[in-house]
RNA sequence: GGGCGCAUAGCUCAGCGGUAGAGCAGCUGACUUUUAAUCAGCGGGUCGAAGGUUCGAUUCCUUCUGCGCUCACCA
């Protein structure tokens, strides 16, 4: 039907898709400039606007129109338009995106209007809307095609341009303070720089396994090593072949800033301050409410290890206690920890259970055990531990950050740790990298190194409840049928 | 991966053991100051897929597919 119709209008000598059209406003911009137009008035200012029809009244006569700023409501009088004309607005339909000459006026019931003198179709579409009124709200839909869900929903568009400004306040805060933005590989030969698994493919040429990289850890510490810059970030997508839930998603994207001779807690001081940057830039306060909970980035950001954190709730000081014991007083709390389990995966369970969804408000959760921690350094006062800490917001674990391990002997037998442990079934220990140990070698001053989730940070800050709310195309399966 | 739920017109949804309904969208007409426009009329469906039970299945059962919620997993 809508093919007879671009037909029709082909013969009339209308192109369904032209090349160009050169627009004067936006419909924002106008609904701001004449906000004080009163009822009824009509204006000789001219505008060119041009968007989609979302509304079509009285035959043609009222067009909504949609642009992406807003929507501006169209007049289409017989008195200002030929026959022509009129002819090919009976041929719109909703969807359809067309371009508006007229002049501006509001009409006596109060709606800022634009009154055409000419109108030209710019593209005919070819499938319909979704119903006006409820819109669109097949949540399958609305991933799959992002698209008719951007067309049909404002929360949509706002959500992921207000990603765009997060991500775009985040480049401008490092830029200012002299940080490097590189990019590292994606495709590893050796997957590293997080406890997680990869996905794999292969290079035909040369004939070998790669892996989409779980991060770019390693490479950027390579750089830190080789003095490209003190300061280096990457902003970009890392890939985990895990569980999709509402707070993860397959590919997602991750900030890596690696400072020189800084430690953990400037990185504690710089996650607060690009966050806080972030929110009162794009924002415009420190205070969002998400899910109902308040949460306030005002910093400074409370400190507390994790060892005390555990503390307060359990009563348990599991820094006293060999692994032996910390296995009895995780049972003891009810806590379902893997036979032959190290004393920091233990200590871990217990945090994951008892602790972390307790974190709300922004906190800092600092000195993890070493044994989770294969790349960060030991901590200055205590073995057991590392200069490591998490920021922990709402919840959930929004960066991660070390003073990073720079000693390569100690790095080689972390990495021989690891592979022990990968030897023992653990999928996801770290393989070794001897090129990476071997940059430490040639010896890497001491570094600050901070990761940032990007798509959490931006759920909190959007109020999005799932992390495919604030990700254009969420990984979905194919539909089949 | 486990549990629960959902899948009917382009969209939002009803419905039911006797092969389907509304509103919006669409088409025809009326109407030139409407804004979820209105009024009159019309068309529109492999009821997610495949099996089974039944005289008969969109409906009941099984399996599959996709999606959602949730648990597990996941720094």
């Amino acid at each position: 039907m809508r093919i007879k119709k671009m037909e029709e209008l082909r013969e009339m000598g209308v192109n369904p898709y032209p090349y160009k059209f050169e627009k004067t406003h936006d419909a924002l911009l106008l609904q701001e400039k004449y906000a004080e137009l009163a009822m009824g008035e009509e204006t000789n200012d001219k505008v060119i606007v041009a968007g989609r029809i979302m509304a079509y009244r009285n035959s043609g006569m009222f067009i909504d129109l949609q642009d992406v700023t807003g929507r501006i409501q169209v007049f289409c009088h017989k008195n200002r338009l030929d026959e022509q004309q009129l002819k090919v607005i009976s041929l719109f339909d909703l969807g359809d995106i067309i371009g508006v000459y007229g002049y501006i006026r509001r009409t006596p019931r109060g709606e800022l209007t634009i009154n055409a003198e000419k109108v030209d179709l710019l593209s005919k579409s070819l499938l319909p809307l979704p119903e006006k009124y409820h819109g669109l709200t097949d949540k399958e839909v609305r991933y799959r095609q992002r698209y008719l869900d951007l067309i049909m929903n404002e929360s949509t568009r706002v959500t992921l341009r207000n990603r765009s400004k997060i991500i775009a306040s985040i480049r401008q805060y490092l830029n200012g303070l002299d940080f490097l933005e590189v990019e590292t590989p994606m495709l590893h030969s050796i997957f590293g720089g997080a406890a997680a698994l990869p996905f794999s493919t292969h290079h035909n040429t040369l004939n070998m396994k790669l892996y989409l990289r779980v991060a770019p850890e390693l490479y950027l510490k390579r750089l830190i090593v080789g003095g490209l810059s003190e300061k280096v970030f990457e902003l970009n997508r890392c890939f985990r072949n895990e569980g999709i839930s509402f707070k993860h998603n397959p590919e997602f994207t991750s900030i890596e800033i690696y400072q020189a001779y800084a430690d953990f807690s400037d990185m504690m001081d710089l996650t607060e301050n690009i966050i806080s940057y972030v929110a009162e830039t794009v924002f415009g306060t420190l205070d969002f409410e998400y899910d109902g909970k308040q949460i306030s980035f005002k910093g400074p950001w409370a400190r507390r290890s994790m060892l005390d954190l555990i503390h307060d709730v359990t009563n348990v000081h599991f820094g006293e206690l060999d692994n032996e014991q910390a296995y009895q007083e995780a049972k003891k709390l009810g806590i379902d920890v893997p036979k032959g389990a190290n004393w920091g995966k233990i200590v871990e369970a217990v945090f994951g259970e008892k602790v972390e969804t307790k974190l709300i408000q922004p906190t800092h959760v600092t000195h993890f055990p070493r044994e989770i921690s294969p790349l960060a350094r030991e901590d200055r006062d205590n073995p057991r531990l590392t200069e490591r800490f998490e920021s922990f917001v709402n919840g959930w674990e929004l960066a991660n950050a070390f003073s990073e391990l720079i000693d390569p002997i100690d790095q080689r037998g972390r990495f021989e740790q690891q592979m022990s442990e990968r030897g023992a079934g653990d999928v996801e220990a770290h393989p070794m990298d001897e090129d990476f140990v071997t940059s430490l070698e040639y010896g890497m001053p001491p570094t600050g190194g901070l990761g940032i989730g990007i798509d959490r940070l931006i759920m909190l800050l959007t109020g999005s409840l799932t992390i495919r709310d604030v990700i254009a195309f969420p990984t979905l399966r194919p539909k089949t049928d």
